[in-house]
DNA sequence: TGTACATCAGTGAACGCGCGTTCACTGATGTAC
DNA sequence: TGTACATCAGTGAACGCGCGTTCACTGATGTAC
């Protein structure tokens, strides 16, 4: 009986890759990400995922590209169309909270330019910009968007990595909801 | 006619360890960052750097302390007392330039928590957050100022890591400059 | 001032490791007749 | 419907690499008498 989608000759190894990416990131942070580790863990050789990816880069792109998704649903499922600026606080403690969720998954997907593999990357980032500015312009109209959605874009990005790199103490997740929710009212009340 | 300064037998290791590893970090990036590397690049033995520290980590932290020191120096030299948005603003395109022209150094100094060596490292994060809040207590007067603080940090800590990272375009130090000019003026100004 | 000794910074060889990548191969799948 | 063949996903052994760390050592320095 086979499973219900297995496009090629038995397992789709090429899913199974990032799958196995993202269990190691999840469970031994970022350096625990090598290909054979990849491999083992998808029950495969070496070598095999040499037949869906050129190089370690192209796996890590794509993993990454797989996250930027995966932090998009975590963005719109806190709010689609944040109108306030509490909205908005809850949107960027979802932005921090995925960062300190899957901090590994987090640093793969902001490391380094986005090497030649533009398209995926790019294209998934782009995403989250668009999503950002079709919040500014709803809650800041007449606001300069571009300017506007870059800062704010800036203080999620930095509030998750000062989380994340231990600057700010993370341990109490009603800590963090705290802070988040203090510096964007500092910064946006009355606005 | 020995040097002016050599504290030890010949010469001093400690400290031309920490030199060799900022190099390698300006020439090979975070990636280059090794302890055999460095014994290499001081003219030593590779075992050599461990009369001076009990790991890699042990050198990786004293490294990430003096980026620290070299960081709020740069932040200092940019705006001493910054006193109005503008002002502020200087001192956020120093904070994102320094990210930008020594990304290897910023990688490793906000990487990882600050492991157990908390006292050198925790240190050098105070010296930058006690110029910010003494910033924030100068400009904005009346504000909370943990937050506000926070969120500065955040801004211009967000601002850099995503020039480093491709996320914004940052070949044309002006484009850069404007960016982060426009960012700070548009959470700032009206303040 | 001169000798004997302790200290300890730096040596060099060796360990075991996991990595990325290559290569000739095998064996199951799907296709053409 | 049945056989012959091409395709190509996955195998397994091997390569060369640089890494962190250890260990017994050597040899220059500074100290005690």
């Amino acid at each position: 009986m086979p499973q219900a989608t297995s496009p090629y000759h038995h397992g789709d190894l090429r899913v199974a890759c990032v799958h196995a990416a993202l269990e190691l990131l999840e469970e031994g942070g970022t350096a625990a990400l090598s290909l054979r580790a990849v491999a083992r863990r998808a029950g495969v050789a070496p070598s095999a995922p040499y037949r869906h990816y050129a190089d370690r880069d192209a796996l890590v792109s794509a993993v990454a590209a797989v996250g930027y998704r995966q932090l998009a649903d975590y963005l719109t499922a806190a709010h689609a169309e944040p109108s306030s600026v509490d909205d908005l606080a809850a949107v960027a403690l979802a932005y921090v909270r995925f960062a300190i969720e899957r901090p590994a998954l987090f640093r793969v997907m902001f490391s380094e330019p986005c090497d030649r593999d533009s398209g995926n990357r790019v294209a998934a980032t782009n995403i989250i910009s668009a999503y950002l500015d079709s919040i500014v312009r709803r809650c800041f109209p007449g606001a300069d968007v571009a300017a506007l959605s870059t800062a704010l874009w800036a203080v999620v990005h930095g509030l998750a990595f000062l989380h994340l790199d231990g600057k700010l103490e993370a341990s109490r997740p009603s800590a963090v909801a705290d802070r988040v929710h203090a510096a964007v009212h500092a910064l946006l009340d009355g606005r």
